[in-house]
DNA sequence: TATTGTTATACTCTATAACTATA
DNA sequence: TATAGTTATAGAGTATAACAATA
């Protein structure tokens, strides 16, 4: 699958897939500022929405998981999302210690609305490819997405570091507090 | 989070190309987080000393322009990549108001071991691809990246929004300060 | 005057720890 | 005892503004 002209795609810019990952990311965020900062919480609070809508979780610590963020940051992302009208949290019956995020009408509303307008952003973004590129780049991130959101990041940080016998190393805490 | 057979990729996480970016990033920062940690700077610090060994751009602004950084943060960065030996800050002679960052044999021997390593990682997180996948999502993403930083973001955010007719909204300045 | 780089300050975001309630 | 959620505090990271040097 040769794409273009490119001498070498490894050497064009350094190689490290987390520049790489973060050029992109940096781009599409910058361009879709304008469109999720009426939503409190900007891009965050957008997928805070939007995940609840898809209902893959059910309570809040699962929720800051996923997104990647500390339990603490989504309290304070909900308080924000509830004040504005947007979700609700209610108390699971068969656990009363989970709060369940329910979008309300106004939050599933603006949600798809978003959605929409996101897309159109990301094809902004991804403007360098085909139609055909774009969906394979899509739909080879979601791949990638879905198996590390599936597995436990430390524990296969520690499988991965240890396959590394480059250097003679001390295995390293990988906490710092 | 259920993985099971992925009936549509476009529904299975919500869509949204930041969420699935994010989640790539977090993943691949968190596994290689103990294999940049000792440069200073963590993995912003290798990418200062990767790029300037390739040498694309000869001053301190571009070079935080191309990692998305403030000018002010580069400063810091360069401070403790120079301490601990890693680079040098050279005055330009054809614009002594210009720095250049010239990485040391030290920088560059380092930066080699640690861009080996990180492959490695990125394999791993790439894991549930097959090689030619893994290479077609590198070349379709440097691809990209070389897009979005070869155009003024600002300016590409401007002409996206103001194709942005959904709903009926003043323009908004797009910048907040 | 404009630009590069530096420094000092202020702000934002995030993590840490302690607390409540449920189990 | 252990877990989900909340709150208050402390810390890390970042931006803002003022400055010096150079053009």
């Amino acid at each position: 699958m040769q794409t273009t002209e490119q001498p070498d795609d490894g050497e064009v810019l350094g190689g490290d897939l987390g520049f790489i990952l973060g050029a992109v990311l940096r781009a599409y965020v910058k361009t879709a500022e304008s469109v999720v900062d009426q939503i409190p919480g900007g891009g965050r609070g957008y997928q805070v929405v939007s995940t609840a809508i898809h209902g893959t979780v059910d309570n809040q610590r699962d929720l800051a998981r996923r997104l990647g963020v500390d339990r603490t940051v989504m309290t304070y992302l909900l308080d924000d999302l509830e004040a504005a009208g947007l979700v609700t949290r209610q108390p699971d019956p068969a656990d009363r210690r989970n709060r369940q995020v329910v979008p309300t009408d106004k939050g599933s509303q603006l949600c798809r609305s978003t959605e929409r307008r996101l897309r159109l952003i990301e094809d902004h973004v991804l403007g360098s490819l085909s139609d055909a590129e774009r969906e394979t780049l899509r739909s080879l991130l979601t791949r990638v997405a879905c198996s590390v959101l599936a597995t436990d990041p430390m524990q296969d940080a520690c499988t991965a570091i240890a396959e590394l016998t480059d250097e003679p190393k001390k295995p390293r805490p990988a906490h710092k507090r």
